[in-house]
DNA sequence: AGCTTTTATCGTATATTGACGATTAACGAT
DNA sequence: ATCGTTAATCGTCAATATACGATAAAAGCT
């Protein structure tokens, strides 16, 4: 008897000895600039300040289904920021994260 | 009959209009990045220049397999390189991946 | 040859991601 | 009130990612 306490198998304890609560700030701004299309988004909203949904999606090779997905992973790293207006929603960059991101980036080398 | 076709579902063609080449390389070296652990070991890899695997195994709280397997990543992205010595393998970062990197990023903002 | 140490790889299980069509929700205009 | 437009969400499917124990491969040592 005396219950052994089946080993918990959870995906990403983490945050653990070895690895800084930094590396997981940085990782996760990493990965949501992970995908090229997410990428060409945050590209296309820097080059352009602002833009609205369906032209970020007109620009792209992808449903909008997709690009609104995309869009949603950008929002929750908080990379960008989305503006009710009217029918339309306008997104732009958080200046802040970006510059986060590079800070973080900084351990990296000069 | 006359067989329609059905309509190909590759994933990831990419690689479009919209989605530039320099969007792929910076989504992979970001996507590299994507991990805390992984994170974690570049910046122990800056920290102390050069690293055997097994030191990096005891200092992250994760089995060899799976450090092993984050080390594998990090060497597709070219963003460290590993090199036979005796029985071990020494690790280190690749500056020149680095420095590609943070170019690419340069167009995030000054 | 046999043993130990070190690291990569295999096999496997579960979780997450990425893609899409279809649907819904919210708005403005008719 | 209905319609068209716009964007988010749902449901689904295939592909990737993450984690681990077990095993293999390579080197050095006795």
């Amino acid at each position: 008897m005396s219950s052994v306490a089946k080993t918990r198998r959870t995906l990403h304890p983490l945050s653990a000895p070895g690895i800084a609560g930094s590396d997981e700030q940085t990782a996760r701004l990493a990965k949501a600039l992970g995908h090229p299309a997410r990428v060409a988004i945050v590209r296309m909203l820097i080059r352009r300040g602002e833009c609205v949904c369906g032209t970020i999606v007109a620009g792209l090779p992808l449903s909008q289904a997709t690009v609104s997905q995309h869009l949603k992973v950008l929002k929750q790293a908080d990379l960008i920021r989305g503006e009710i207006d009217g029918p339309r929603v306008c997104y732009c960059i958080n200046p802040e994260a970006v510059k986060r991101f590079r800070s973080l980036l900084e351990q990296f080398g000069a």
